[in-house]
DNA sequence: GTGGTCTAGACCACC
DNA sequence: GTGGTCTAGACCACG
């Protein structure tokens, strides 16, 4: 289920990171959710437990996932605001790449022409 | 004139890389000027004088720099291709990103006319 | 009437043992009176009776709670010393923490004032 | 500098966390001032990097330090409110403590004048 | 030399 | 079985 570019720069906790977040917010992973189990996870994507568990760990400091000892991992209950935080982040980035292309010497309208 | 994050993950070379190369591709350093040079860019901005020498043989390996010995640096002739390209890789990363928003259940013409 | 924190470090049926003791020296459990069975409360909380048991079993040899055969657990009859002993710990922690204020550079005067 | 207690159950990386953030609110470490190389507080206090680093990660996501890689780790520059946050915790762990001696029946008068 | 990452493997408490 | 912690040691990029 989750992909890893074992030569990227990423280090890979953070690509376990990303996937997972990504998950959560395309709905794949609902809220209350289990996740695997740090050994199960780690077994499956063929590294060390203590990566799977650095990634846990980053996910849950930012809220986005719950972790029970000795029972197991959640996805946390309300993760509306993680989504629309992600949307608006996005389209910041958007507005951002905009005004790079509009410094370049290309119009607005020109630009949303060819998206579409 | 240069900012730079030392606390990113991106090395301080490759951040000298994309700002001068921001430089050129905005104008700001045109075809045939001449660069700092690496002892007075590394003075300015508080670094290794060797940091600055690998971020100018990148941008000279890339064309985009020609370093002429005891003359100094200089931004190379044609640079029209590397403008180009530099508008081609912003849009697809907004295509990219509009994709992702679509994952997320925003319509494109939403998405579209938000940006306006 | 038992709140558990399935997040905290602090071991389930130790929360349980503190959550009883907080009721008999706050007089909701009085001296005598029964507790819930261990598997009544196991229910209740929707934990592993072994839990519950484990923190009965600790309860009991402080002397807080008794335990009867086939009868079942009741408040020991002279929580006195408990209580007392409860109130000096907390006095303890209060004096803790205004030296810990007072090193941060507020004056006891001031801290007390504070709490009038 | 650092104690620790090996004995205890809270483990060793988070004495760590309290023990640096106890120094900066106490002004023994001050704003900007570099800390201990990872290598070298391991050493220090004879415990593995891999704790120590774990504890100064905790201590950046937390804004109290900041990371340069290849340069060291340092007091953040704004702490100010690290402090103020840290007094007002105390005076509320104060407060619920007082709550807790009324509830055992001793009047707030009777607290405040032990306390003197 | 500095931090960043990862592995392999161990032990623990809890349930 | 689960997560939590810690160790020992390795390799890497960076400056």
């Amino acid at each position: 289920m989750i992909n890893l570019d074992y030569q990227s720069r990423t280090p890979i906790y953070k690509q376990i990171v990303s996937e997972i977040e990504r998950y959560i917010t395309l709905g794949i992973l609902k809220p209350k959710e289990q996740l695997m189990s740090i050994r199960e996870m780690a077994i499956t994507l063929g590294i060390n437990p203590n990566t799977v568990k650095k990634a846990y760990t980053e996910l849950e400091q930012r809220g986005i996932i719950i972790t029970v000892s000795t029972k197991g991992t959640f996805v946390a209950d309300d993760i509306e605001k993680l989504i629309c935080l992600k949307k608006e982040q996005i389209i910041e980035e958007i507005r951002v790449n905009i005004a790079e292309l509009e410094k370049l010497g290309i119009k607005k309208e020109e630009i949303i022409q060819k998206l579409q």
